[in-house]
DNA sequence: ACCCAGGGTCATA
DNA sequence: TATGACCATGGG
């Protein structure tokens, strides 16, 4: 007979939604902010990111220009906290580059969404996720950040196998929540929350609003 | 001590 | 296209 019942994705961004209340992402100061965040926090967990990014703001090099000017070992020695520090460096300087020459944020706002995430991905350091934060979290657009946790949250729901093509889960979920950049940034934050502050908790999420459909998104052994 | 974290690149087949 | 190695700190 029928299987276990399969929630569409407005149901569980609904039912997130009430359980866990907004989460404000993106936790920044500045659209700028924003972009070091997603290239630091690549991953590693945030704890760690909010350390190096203080060390930036503490010698006031929360900066374009004034990374791509640092010396590589100075700009490596900031990021320590974060980890791969020294390829986190080079991925940094070379979007800070390539940021300063695009203009400005002004410059690249103009752009449409297609051509924006295009110019991003062609940055070395960047991929498809942290262009995705970067869309969706500095610049407004309607997109959706495809993570780990959603891929084991969607696989686990019975959704989709899990492995699917990015793209092919970003749109996926952009057709079910629709082009509204704030369901798509809280639904993503969401996702991140129930992972993170729940389900670590509490594997089988008998406290959970998802209930019995809930699943662990705990790495398999 | 072991596992994981708000990934991406590169070499290889 | 699809794996695997590699990068590295810090908290549970």
């Amino acid at each position: 007979m029928s299987r276990r019942a399969r929630p569409a994705l407005p149901g569980v961004f609904r039912t997130l939604a009430g359980q866990f209340g907004p989460q404000h992402w993106w936790p920044a100061q500045t659209p700028f902010e924003v972009m070091v965040g997603a290239v630091l926090t690549q991953n590693t967990a945030w704890g760690n990111v909010e350390q190096a990014i203080a060390n930036l703001r503490a010698r006031d090099k929360l900066d374009a220009g004034a990374i791509v000017r640092a010396r590589h070992d100075h700009l490596a020695g900031w990021l320590r906290p974060s980890g791969y520090f020294n390829i986190k460096a080079r991925r940094l300087k070379n979007f800070c580059r390539w940021y300063l020459a695009s203009g400005s944020y002004e410059t690249l706002q103009a752009l449409d969404t297609h051509a924006l995430r295009a110019a991003l991905l062609s940055v070395n350091g960047i991929g498809y996720e942290t262009a995705d934060d970067i869309l969706l979290y500095a610049f407004g657009r309607p997109v959706f950040v495809i993570d780990a946790y959603t891929r084991r949250l969607y696989g686990r729901l019975g959704l989709f196998a899990g492995d699917e093509p990015y793209d092919e889960l970003r749109l996926a979920t952009e057709a079910a929540l629709g082009r509204d950049v704030g369901a798509l940034n809280e639904f993503h934050a969401l996702i991140v929350r129930h992972a993170k502050e729940h389900c670590r908790v509490r594997p089988a999420c008998g406290g959970c609003a998802l209930r019995q459909r809930c699943p662990s998104v705990l790495p398999q052994p």
